[in-house]
DNA sequence: TTGTAAGCGTTATCAG
DNA sequence: CTGATAACGCTTACAA
């Protein structure tokens, strides 16, 4: 493969004035230049990335570091930040595990976006104090260079229980998702908080595990419960379809006996009969904006916080009383 | 951040002693070796992987190339890649567009795996014949250093088709996915074929797009037509959904009225009523297989050639009759 | 067993 | 406007 000494040798010039002609800057001679561009073309030059990098002390290159790509939610985020990399020239590097790390360590990112509870806060505190802008997505933690944005979980939930307290619902059962989920655990919280704010002191408990199969086999139980609850929420879209497969096998109608609510907005949703009501958050768009706040500490510029990532209730059928 | 230099100096030996410490080459004295490694240690010092990358020729990496990270099938296909390669060490640099190109351009990949239609043939060729193997999914393509490996949906569909006409369906419909897409062309090619063989020589055709809402579309328009097949075939999943709830909403019964199946083999498939019948491949898999042989491959290994991924019909409940 | 030094392919400083 | 030349941080003959 041809170097830049190559093509110097071939337009006759010095590596130093191909460099300045191949990188666009100013202060060499229009016939020259062009000598050295036809030099590159005829050659099929292009720049070693590796060693401007060594030189530059920059990659050009944003970690995405993440468990795995599974998960729909999951690609929609990874979408979003892909995209706004891509315009801005950033290549996108997604990793996960020791891989990561090692990235990080060996400076082959310039900044990195990180989605992965393995890499522990003290590590990732660690990596930011050497300068490189780190944005963590799935936890709270503050750190000089360090920043962290998550679902609102929480809120929003509990504003949704609330509305659900409004249209005349009483008695709830919440299915949750696994215990030591993040996720899970804040919205289980706005939930409580709504019924406590409106005095409602006692509700169901069913242990999920965010799968369909999971809300399935709750979802059996349920039905043969007679005490069961009149409105169950849970704790994401999966949960609920599994719900409602099981209640329709049992003749039970959802929403007239049994209304329910998820979270996530997975598509699905909208072609089930009845259609679930849930509530969405924008991922791509949360992506999006994560990336752009990425390139932006890069750059050396302010950022705007950004708190959490949107989110909206969707009201379709699945909740109605 | 301290380089190798600061070590050496640290433990008081040369930069190469160092390198020859850190690498765990032999012939370094125990002690000096001792000595070094905990100079690292003290020093936190890990090497710059871009130094090390231009010096060797290797940078570790490996290229996916796609043109996104939507649909549900493609995560999956990443998800095995990801997995084989950070068995194997290798990072995983996921781009597209133009950014692709340039990774390519730049030697910043040793390798690269195709998923984007975008990246032309002729271009392909151009760089694998530069050294850097090359391992293309979406389309057929032969050349030096370069190997390709697509869905056998000719073959499996008719496989199926043939199947449900031995059960007794002789009635056909295709709803099909964009006639620009490589898989929905063969996948239709696949079901002429098997009428052909049966002397079937009539059948409906259906323009979809692959979404549940082009499926579902045509499911309106199929509910009114009297004359309507008995057995309609869907170039995948997606629409199949869409079909089906257009159908249902109509109150046309599937399978007695209107039987179906799909493509792809969605988790969603397994949950609904009824139960989609449908073609799985095995995605996973497919993405461990192609990235032990791009491993392979840039370790200069023979590969086994893998022609096709995996796939099966899954008969489940709607295309019975 | 250890050190010297060349070189990977760039960019950037400084003279000319 | 152009050309030497010194880095960037590492690996690796080769020499000692």
């Amino acid at each position: 493969m041809p170097t830049i000494k190559d093509v110097a040798k071939r337009a006759g010039v010095s590596i130093s004035t191909a460099s300045y002609a191949l990188n666009n800057l100013p202060n060499v001679h229009p016939e020259t230049k062009q000598r050295i561009l036809d030099a590159a073309k005829e050659l099929n030059y292009y720049p070693n990335g590796i060693a401007r990098n060594l030189k530059t002390k920059k990659t050009g290159n944003i970690g995405v570091f993440v468990y795995g790509f599974s998960g729909p939610i999951f690609s929609d985020v990874l979408e979003g930040i892909r995209q706004k990399l891509q315009q801005n020239d950033y290549n996108i590097i997604v990793s996960s595990g020791k891989a990561s790390k090692n990235l990080l360590n060996e400076r082959q990112v310039d900044g990195a976006i990180i989605f992965d509870n393995n890499l522990t806060d003290e590590c990732l505190k660690h990596y930011a104090s050497h300068g490189y802008p780190l944005f963590v997505l799935d936890r709270f933690i503050k750190g000089e260079n360090i920043h962290s944005t998550v679902i609102d979980n929480e809120g929003i939930v509990k504003q949704f229980i609330l509305q659900m307290i409004a249209m005349g619902h009483r008695d709830f059962g919440y299915l949750s998702g696994p215990n030591d989920a993040f996720n899970n655990n804040r919205r289980y919280q706005g939930f409580v908080e709504a019924l406590k704010e409106n005095h409602i002191d006692k509700h169901r408990f069913y242990q999920g595990d965010f799968t369909i199969e999971g809300g399935y086999k709750i979802g059996l139980e349920i039905a043969k419960d007679q005490k069961r609850p009149r409105f169950i929420y849970c704790a994401n879209d999966e949960s609920a379809i599994g719900l409602m497969n099981a209640l329709h096998e049992k003749n039970i109608d959802v929403p007239r006996e049994v209304a329910l609510a998820g979270f996530d907005n997975i598509s699905l949703g909208e072609y089930l009969h009845p259609k679930l009501t849930t509530i969405g958050i924008d991922h791509s768009k949360w992506g999006k904006d994560v990336a752009q706040a990425v390139i932006d500490l890069i750059n050396g510029r302010k950022i705007k916080i950004i708190s959490h990532p949107e989110g909206k209730i969707i009201l379709r059928e699945t909740h109605q009383n």
